[in-house]
DNA sequence: GTCTATAATTCGATAGAC
DNA sequence: GTCTATCGAATTATAGAC
């Protein structure tokens, strides 16, 4: 317990991330240093170089992790557009108040990746896209929705859903199911016919 | 035209501000140097500091006149909850799709700000937050509008018309005037009685 | 696997010449 | 008002001891 030196490897790397991601989210990936991550998981400086070939990794891989979580989580269930457009809010809305400090990430550092990086991430967020956009397609050929242009309803409701963790905080006066169930409101009273 | 040096305190004033509003939205406050606004705007480094005590002061001045002038400029006007929300969504779409690089940098750069530079932008923020919420609240009661929760309607909104920055580009697939119409008229049934 | 030490750059900000 | 030069500190990343 007491010692500075030794092999923790299954514990440092777990730990390296996790010091990353908390002051990437507070910080801003440029802001903070490889020092200051060190100092975090309790390391000197040299030995995070085990575990990442440098800074602009730990970022990259904390995002596309994040998207590629994201997309493996959930599918577009079957059923009628309306019920997976709910599936669909609901589900975003519970996966992005669980994880505040990687959505804030995925959103805030794209322009800190890397140009091969930065298109991978892009390609991974369209395919979210694209499965709401397809859920307002279906809906609207079938009648069930009335959304004059597919892309742009399809980026506002993923803006106004994604926009709960700019003011949500734990414990506060409304309930998480409270939440979901008022953004949902709107979301189908948005696009109905 | 030739000279390399000179007084130019009207022309150069502005284009430090020109500069560092460029280059903050384009790669974010913690990751451009004095030298590079010095670059960009065509002197050396030392010469910025004629215009700007430091680089913090750069930014909060960028963010709070940003909102300052977004208060000035526009007022609920007289009329009903309805006017007063379709004129609220109108001209948030039409201020934000015409100044992209300082409503980037006052949603991505609040992190950045020192504490008491924080909570200026802060109340100022908030004030515009109010008017949004006055009118969501004052139709709520008209019984024009039903509105589960204000502040979470009023943050929803805010989130959804804000997001048009994120993918609306000039010469697109549609015209401003569509943009505007379309979100206003999902704006509208999201809130519909 | 972690440490110490350090190379090579870059940073924000200032001093003083012109 | 701008430039050059520079201070002092911080940066990423690597080398080599243990």
């Amino acid at each position: 317990m007491a010692r500075k030196q030794g092999s923790h490897a299954e514990t440092t790397g777990p730990k390296v991330r996790d010091a990353a991601l908390k002051l990437f989210a507070r910080h801003g990936f440029a802001a903070v240093s490889m020092r200051q991550i060190a100092k975090e998981v309790g390391v000197q400086a040299g030995a995070l170089y085990l575990y990442t070939p440098d800074k602009q990794s730990l970022l990259f891989e904390l995002m596309r992790d994040h998207m590629e979580h994201l997309l493996s989580h959930w599918q577009v269930p079957d059923g009628a557009p309306l019920e997976q457009l709910e599936a669909f809010c609901r589900h975003h809305i519970r996966y992005h108040l669980d994880r505040p400090e990687l959505v804030f990430i995925a959103y805030m550092e794209l322009r800190n990746l890397e140009p091969e990086n930065f298109a991978v991430i892009e390609t991974l967020r369209r395919q979210y896209e694209d499965r709401l956009q397809g859920i307002l397609q279906r809906g609207q050929q079938s009648g069930a929705f009335a959304v004059a242009d597919g892309k742009l309803a399809t980026m506002a409701i993923i803006a106004m859903l994604t926009g709960v963790n700019t003011w949500y905080r734990e414990g506060g006066r409304l309930a998480r199911a409270d939440v979901e169930g008022i953004y949902w409101d709107m979301v189908r009273k948005s696009v109905a016919a």
